[in-house]
DNA sequence: CGGCATCGTGGGATGAACCAACAAATGGAC
DNA sequence: GTCCATTTGTTGGTTCATCCCACGATGCCG
């Protein structure tokens, strides 16, 4: 026993990719939280935010801009369906696609959750400035557009 | 259809949680790739820097120092040991204890896996410059800092 | 001595992401 | 118009990281 028994090996603490992941770590549990309050998981909101901005769509598409696998979808739809917060009808321009449109009550869930959200940004980024954060968000879209060639996720 | 049928919900695009969550995304992809060519994971990676960095040790305290629950700990020392990267011997001092330390080929391969590491910082950061990689990280570890009460974990 | 905490270990449980396969349906190429 | 490749919704199952519980063996404190 060399020293505390707890305290990482430093060296993580100087990797960004180690900063990083334990930050989405923490960022996890306070989304977790916040959406578990509303009865509700990241796949719910995501999918909820892609039908509130684009409008009705099929699980096909719903999956693309999400970025949520097409089985996983459907699990979640069931979700939300059997809450009455979207409803599936087929499409009569095409018989294998169903048409996927938020409720009233959707929308209103999906505002419940999002202001969930914007105090889960507070919370997790409290000890930086307002304009830190907005570098930090700058800096995060930069890393994301330059990697933009694979693989979407997890709220 | 409304609009491009990929494309992710705007809202998501300005929430810091989001885009760490993304970026910690792809940081996982590169450090699973990289570690997967040396025939290793974050695990493994974790448990040979608190060996390297504080010395030899027993399970719990691996266990503690990595964040790694006991039980994963043994998993993972499983594997390290039938590499010979690491050793397992009684503690004469407390029978309960196994005393664990790096072999000088797991010192070898954990040079390896590190060199691998530091690849991967770049390749994620690099549309970043230096001076910015360096407030990205200042800016995370004072976040970090912040909610240091509970939770360590992944690589 | 006796109760309580700690250690290594095994056996799950969970949640997110991913993949394989299928039947029904569509859309082109010829 | 008829075939073939593709898309869609859906079921079912896999992987991976994390976490929790229980157990027997051991150590420590009063």
């Amino acid at each position: 026993m060399t020293t505390a028994d707890d305290a990482p090996p430093a060296r993580l603490l100087e990797l960004p990719t180690w900063l990083i992941s334990q930050t989405s770590v923490h960022a996890h549990r306070l989304l977790a939280e916040a959406f578990a309050e509303a009865g509700s998981r990241g796949y719910h909101y995501r999918l909820l935010a892609a039908l509130v901005e684009y409008g009705p769509a099929s699980q096909a598409t719903l999956g693309r801009r999400t970025g949520i696998d097409r089985s996983d979808v459907v699990a979640a739809l069931n979700d939300l369906a059997d809450r009455d917060l979207i409803e599936r009808s087929p499409d009569p321009s095409d018989r294998r696609r169903n048409i996927v449109t938020v409720t009233s009550a959707g929308r209103e869930h999906y505002r419940r959750l999002d202001t969930g959200l914007t105090g889960v940004q507070e919370e997790l980024l409290a000890p930086l400035s307002a304009a830190e954060r907005e570098q930090l968000v700058q800096m995060l879209a930069r890393v994301l557009e330059h990697h933009s060639g694979r693989t979407p996720r997890a709220v």
